[in-house]
DNA sequence: TCAAAAGTGTTCAATGTACACCCATGC
DNA sequence: GCATGGGTGTACATTGAACACTTTTGA
């Protein structure tokens, strides 16, 4: 690793692009048969894995920077991402700006012009959801390396980043009473099952399948197709397909979905 | 207006001890006798009023900040306050950047120390619930007057800032079905009815009585008395209070009160 | 014919909602 | 005694939760 592609240089967020204090972090959750992954990177040197995330250009808007940093991960655009909260603790950053000093240190960076990195940092958070099969992982020089990890599973990230993740997987389970979800996540053409599986996974507990149709089927948001989905070995199950004019609609205005 | 009492000189917060690019702003609800009213500052020379505000301290918890304002304010300590929303786009500040500028010029104060406050802002948005007939307000340098307003009769505010009343209100009318309510805004002792009328004028509509004396109760939050108030004129309603313990449980594990 | 998943309704419990009359008090 | 607000219970509708058998398919 050398100064040149090492976390400090490369990038094309320059310091002198971007706002000191302000950071933004993405919880992207990745969905793909049954799984819930979640997308974490980890930049040699530093001791423990973080979520992606990245700072905020001088005429950036900051839902624009998370929307960046997750297109950049991705290479997905129009992925449904939300802000959740701002972490602002005075102290959050010491831990991480304490093993960047180390890490500047060792590749000879000159400490003085970094100073704005090593400032406080406070940071909008987001989450996302995406199909992870859809997704090709993307290094980059100021993140270190993707990967995903299972919701499960997760290792011990920096600074606050776990309770970033507790904290939107909480808040999503909330909001997805409140909220349609799944158009990003599944084919243009899927099963009930499927979309069963999909809830279940966000939810992380199994549903009732009767209860789970009649619910969903009353919100009026998915259309049943004169088509079944050959799955081999079993009952054919029929496709569905979102009617996207109501399923915008209910993102707007909110569904009450009990499950 | 001069120098030494203008908005940019005399106040604690020096630009050299706080963090460039952040602010926080406080969606005050002050609650008295059935009506709900915002605090709103205005600065002379500004065009609008707007949400009492402040910056964050290099060393200070965005919270913190949020709850320095609050007490700045209205002096009042242990009041409710809760992080919403961050608000970053980056032409957000432009309007008040240019007003700024203008009264710089016309204090002839030197701009080119004051660049910190004149560059863009991300605003960390909080809201409180206070009971304003306990509220003595304080005016102070860096903000302007303080005044009440009835928040059906809002006055057009700078900036964003009356998207900030709307989504507070938004989230506030939601929070309130899982979060109870009332213990900084009602007196030790208080009566159903009383705590009906705050309920109602949160949600900002009438109640069936019968009903929220029934899921009231049910919550175990309150506590019957073997006292009446008097009011004259009428029965005397019996009186309550809150069960802190309970109270507090149902603040962290939240309540199902649907209204 | 067997294994595995899809599909389909009913019953019961809990919760929400609508609604009206008598009571206490001070003038 | 009258005006005003306090206090109380029931009936009905809606919603949520539990639950089992038949169908389809390919091996």
């Amino acid at each position: 690793m050398n100064a040149k592609t090492s976390y400090f240089s490369g990038s094309a967020q320059l310091p002198k692009n971007c706002l000191s204090h302000v950071s933004v972090d993405c919880i992207i959750l990745g969905y793909h048969d049954k799984q819930m992954k979640i997308l974490c990177t980890e930049i040699k040197g530093m001791p423990r894995p973080k979520l992606p995330g990245g700072f905020v250009e001088k005429k950036e808007n900051v839902d624009d920077a998370a929307y960046r940093v997750l297109e950049e991960r991705t290479g997905l655009k129009g992925v449904f991402l939300k802000q959740f909260k701002t972490y602002g603790n005075a102290n959050r950053t010491a831990e991480q700006t304490a093993n960047m000093k180390h890490l500047l240190k060792k590749q000879n960076v000159n400490a003085a012009a970094m100073n704005w990195i090593l400032d406080r940092f406070i940071s909008v958070a987001y989450y996302a959801l995406t199909e992870f099969s859809k997704v090709t992982l993307k290094d980059n020089f100021i993140d270190g390396e993707s990967r995903w990890y299972d919701i499960h599973n997760m290792p011990p990230l920096i600074i606050d980043h776990e309770d970033m993740v507790r904290d939107a997987l909480k808040i999503l389970r909330l909001q997805i009473h409140n909220e349609p979800i799944g158009y990003n996540l599944l084919p243009s053409k899927f099963t009930l099952p499927e979309l069963q599986a999909l809830y279940e996974a966000i939810l992380d507990k199994k549903l009732d399948q009767r209860n789970f149709t009649k619910k969903l089927m009353s919100l009026n948001i998915i259309k049943k197709l004169n088509e079944k989905k050959h799955i081999g070995g079993h009952r054919s199950p029929t496709l569905y397909k979102f009617n996207k004019r109501n399923y915008d609609k209910a993102l707007k205005d909110g569904v009450a979905l009990a499950l």
